[in-house]
DNA sequence: GCGACAG
DNA sequence: ATCTTGTCGC
């Protein structure tokens, strides 16, 4: 994890914003996502030659208890390099927009004790394809002040036109007239999965990202391990 | 007021 | 997400 400690004012001053108490009733959470969403970077190309270490991140809940799963692989060859969980109690209800107070938590636990430098972080939500443009991705890309990207597996807003069956086959997912995300295919003739930039990325480079994450399965080989060792199988 | 609604 | 049996398809 980064160091709280620095000579640069820049880096320094990164570290005011991220940083705050998950303990809020769901209208103070309203009103910190209004806050931070202005501090999202969403127009960032990623290099994807420059991507060696992708982390796939998920968390499951059981018994009022939250377990998270921050799998780190190589990139290309999803080779397992790092696996970091955290469990705690479930502290936040599950609330659609509000997903990152849920999850936040037992996350910051996670990456807390994550050795690796991942070069992008793979979340099961979303990134800015959500209803204040701040989704549990990008929320968590400004703690981790890394790039991020959503991936869900169902669509929270928005609206998108016919999408193709091939695998690869993508859509602009629109809401309020705005392009917050991709609906893409990532298996022929199987669900697609709902595309959006968290932090640091752009939606172009999310896409591509994910589809070469996406060798086999309809999820991301990232997502997929730490789907597992979240806890589900 | 009536639906929609990531995980 | 989790609860749950069998069942349809490759």
């Amino acid at each position: 994890m980064t160091s709280y400690i620095s000579a640069s004012p820049t880096e320094a001053a990164l570290h005011l914003y991220p940083r705050h108490a998950w303990d809020l009733t769901p209208s103070e959470a309203v009103a910190l996502q209004k806050r931070l969403r202005g501090e999202v970077a969403i127009d960032r190309p990623i290099d994807l030659s420059s991507v060696h270490l992708v982390a796939g991140v998920d968390v499951s809940v059981k018994n009022e208890r939250s377990r998270a799963a921050v799998v780190v692989v190589t990139f290309p060859g999803f080779l397992v390099v790092e696996i970091a969980t955290a469990e705690r109690p479930t502290p936040f209800p599950y609330v659609p927009g509000l997903l990152s107070f849920r999850e936040g938590p037992v996350l910051e636990e996670a990456f807390g004790r994550l050795r690796a430098e991942p070069d992008v972080f793979l979340f099961d939500g979303m990134g800015t394809a959500h209803p204040r443009r701040i989704g549990i991705a990008c929320h968590m890309g400004l703690w981790l002040e890394r790039p991020t990207i959503g991936v869900g597996k169902t669509r929270l807003v928005g609206t998108h036109g016919p999408l193709a069956e091939e695998k690869g086959a993508s859509t602009p997912l629109i809401d309020r007239g705005e392009t917050i995300g991709a609906v893409l295919r990532t298996r022929t003739g199987k669900h697609p999965l709902f595309i959006s930039p968290g932090h640091r990325a752009d939606l172009t480079s999310a896409v591509a990202l994910v589809l070469a994450c996406t060798p086999r399965y309809r999820l991301p080989e990232p997502i997929r391990l730490a789907h597992r060792a979240a806890g589900d199988f």
